[in-house]
DNA sequence: AAAACATTGACCAAAGTGGTCATTTTTTGT
DNA sequence: ACAAAAAATGACCACTTTGGTCAATGTTTT
């Protein structure tokens, strides 16, 4: 299968569950969206179910390659943050809406998958978050900051910013320079206020 | 009707239509939540439309509220965006989801309500986010900050923690005083940052 | 005890559901 | 050029759910 078409169908698809929720997503919707007929997907997919356990799986290893791309040696925090939004970026150009599915994941209570999906997001969410913050030189930081508060006015900063260039852009494409120095200003302005006079 | 019930089918109604979106929002899930008949739902509004249209008009005077109960005369940025925070928090008790289902409206799409929501969602998006900055005093702020720029990482930090904070609790009842203090421990972190030395 | 009002849920036609499969279209190997 | 194999189609199915109705039943008020 052309890769091009893999792509269409499974942004329809995490489109569509997105939106609805596991039981409510329509498969006849998924298949206009992706531009294929009812047959083929269920060729493809042998059930609904199986669709659904394909996409996390296929959500789960996106999330895995942003740990491999992540330069460890870059011990500053502002750095490392910029890396993985940076990286989150590039990843949502090919699959918008792959983090939005994960997050829905969470919400899912249908009773046909809860408990199957508890246990594939179990080690993502346990080793995950802890990953990204490992190697970090905390020395920098003023010692009157508790470092886990600076750290959440960081993330929740950069979650801000990406939401708010996601909503003004169009697609994903027409990410310019002009974006890297927007965000190179939000990160200078922290720095100054969360770092020890002079360091960086 | 007792506005506990009032309460009930509200609360009910526009939980549904968060989950589902106006279209695939199912008027039986919303009497079963609410514990009414079919035919009490039917009776207090005409159809389903109706009801949707009366939960935005009463989200909107909802977020009406919001204004009149702010301070004008605290000149703060911080504590004037600490009172709507709070203000907020205390709609949530009573209407958990009004904010989501304000939010939803934005991504609505179905052909049949989508012209009449953007009419009514015009004045409360236009008037309304200026509003809450009037009056504020920004020569406070240091001046090699952008205002617009520290504006957005107190809301951010501030939407941020108001999520973590939904998140841990179970109910909005059990909202204590460690929150204020936790809060007002991030408050002072981006007030040194932003601030120039010695002021407030 | 009668009149007025509030609430119920079985019921309906219509639309939508996940999934199938005989048929057609496209690709492949020679 | 042609046949065999592979891929793609969409009408079709039995079944569920939909928004909405209304005669019947319960509850209040007069």
């Amino acid at each position: 299968m052309k890769p091009e078409k893999q792509e269409r169908i499974i942004n329809a698809a995490m489109k569509e569950f997105v939106k609805s929720g596991y039981e409510k997503a329509s498969t006849n919707e998924m298949v206009k969206d992706a531009q294929i007929s009812k047959g083929s997907l269920f060729n493809y997919f042998s059930n609904k179910k199986d669709l659904y356990f394909f996409l996390i799986q296929n959500a789960v290893n996106i999330i895995e390659q942003i740990y491999v791309e992540i330069d460890m040696n870059e011990r500053d925090i502002f750095e490392r943050i910029s890396q993985v939004g940076f990286i989150k970026l590039n990843i949502q150009k090919k699959y918008p809406l792959v983090f939005d599915f994960l997050k829905s994941l969470l919400e899912e209570d249908a009773q046909d998958v809860k408990s199957d999906i508890n246990l594939l997001l179990a080690n993502i969410q346990k080793n995950g978050f802890k990953r990204i913050y490992e190697n970090i030189d905390w020395s920098k930081l003023r010692e009157d900051i508790e470092p886990e508060k600076a750290m959440n006015i960081l993330n929740w900063t950069m979650t801000g910013f990406a939401e708010l260039q996601i909503a003004k852009i169009t697609s994903f494409e027409d990410i310019g320079i002009g974006l890297f120095n927007e965000w190179d200003s939000y990160k200078e302005i922290l720095k100054r206020c969360f770092y020890k006079n002079g360091e960086e």
